[in-house]
DNA sequence: CGAACCCTTGAGATCCTTCAATCCATGTGG
DNA sequence: CCACATGGATTGAAGGATCTCAAGGGTTCG
């Protein structure tokens, strides 16, 4: 019985494949089969919403998901993507403030809930993976640092080209040199933190350089390093 | 003996002030004790340097510090401050990065020094200490994504505001309500992340709205609740 | 008394946003 | 199958916020 369980989430989610979940004792990785809960969502839905009362983190095992912060007059800043073996919503579940953030699902996902009790659970008596959350935490810290330097100091072109090389990075491209991920124009918008209409502007002058293709939302990368130039990454 | 080296910390330091340091067990004390090295440091001083290696994290005892980013052609992007009771360095040391901030002493100051490897052996041993390290992280980060919404979709003076808000809240105000933090036209534009010209140009239109104050770097917050409303915030 | 720093102000340039209009694809209900 | 609504993408034009450059003034300190 409990076994099952088990398998129902090892099935999706390879615990010795994250660096934050493979230091789980056979025990602990039942007890939170126990209580957690796997289901699938359609592409669009909030997971959790900004300033709502969270109770528990969730772990990607399929899908794409964006995290943002909702500012002034409604515009949407993204903050980050969580993809498989990612972690979203410990934040605030560990700090017990409502979720700064807002998740939603960019395609259908399949995520796997974990209690706040669980999470604190495993945060207690197991060091390791406090000792593993604590250096997620501080890598993202150190990416959200960067990300601020970067809004402050670089241009839109610049941050634009920043992000598709990020892009590239986290979510790479397929045989044809397309991204996987797919974004609307307004979407990219709000990770660069600009205009809608900028972002249409610069890509299509990015296309004229020859540094990318577009097809609707699919963006074909044609030169690399040509954009890592123009964002001024190193 | 071991005494004389505990009392030369604690006597600066009330552990039981600090919500890092207060689950700190007396073997535990006195084993930081045994290896913490505490400093004095002229004002303008680098505490560590970005892209240098971190062999240890910095207990401010006294003084003030920025941690920075050195960004595109030299340009600072003030990323916090560090007042007394604040860790700083903990981030680097933890991912074994190189630091990816500088630190520098905006005064005088006294910073007790704790070695990489005391702050792996209370994370590691005191679940208590690795929870509320890990909070304290998880608090950045908030302000982080916060600070990165901010820096995307508000005007420079609204952020100018927001940072005159932040000010008075981290480092109050006296009697004459003077900001008990000096900083420099430029520092201040480092942290809204804007021109020198442009921070002095809104100080002086902040002034003319009888918003501060202005005698050198003293500033006198004389309408708290209306730089809360240029701020926009709520 | 310079030198070094910081502060201030003006003017022009420019990047970017905003607003408005159009186009296109998709989906839905009649 | 058409008409229409919806959401996204695109383009142009105008305006504005902010930056850059340049020059000058004040203070501190050796």
């Amino acid at each position: 019985m409990k076994n099952q369980y088990i398998n129902q989430i090892t099935e999706d989610f390879n615990f010795s494949h994250s660096a934050l979940f493979k230091h789980l004792t056979p025990s602990e990785v039942e007890r939170i089969s126990l209580d957690k809960t796997i289901n699938t969502y359609k592409k669009g839905l909030c997971i959790y919403r900004q300033n709502s009362r969270i109770t528990g983190c969730y772990i990607v095992l399929d899908g794409i998901l964006k995290v943002y912060k909702t500012g002034i007059d409604g515009k949407e800043q993204i903050i980050r993507f969580a993809k498989p073996y990612d972690i979203i919503g410990f934040r605030s579940v560990l700090n017990g403030d409502l979720a700064c953030t807002t998740a939603k699902t960019l395609e259908d996902s399949k995520l796997c809930y974990i209690s706040q009790e669980s999470l604190y659970y495993l945060v207690k008596n197991n060091g390791n993976f406090a000792f593993e959350l604590l250096q997620l935490a501080c890598r993202e810290l150190g990416e959200a640092n960067e990300y601020i330097t970067d809004i402050a100091q670089k241009t839109v072109r610049e941050r634009l080209a920043e992000v598709l090389v990020h892009l590239k990075q986290e979510f790479g491209i397929d045989k044809e040199n397309i991204l996987q991920i797919l974004l609307t124009r307004e979407e990219l918008a709000n990770i660069v933190g600009t205009a809608t209409e900028s972002v249409i502007r610069l890509l299509s002058e990015f296309k004229n350089d020859n540094l990318i293709e577009i097809e609707g939302r699919k963006i074909k990368i044609l030169n690399f390093n040509g954009l890592i130039k123009v964002a001024n990454l190193n």
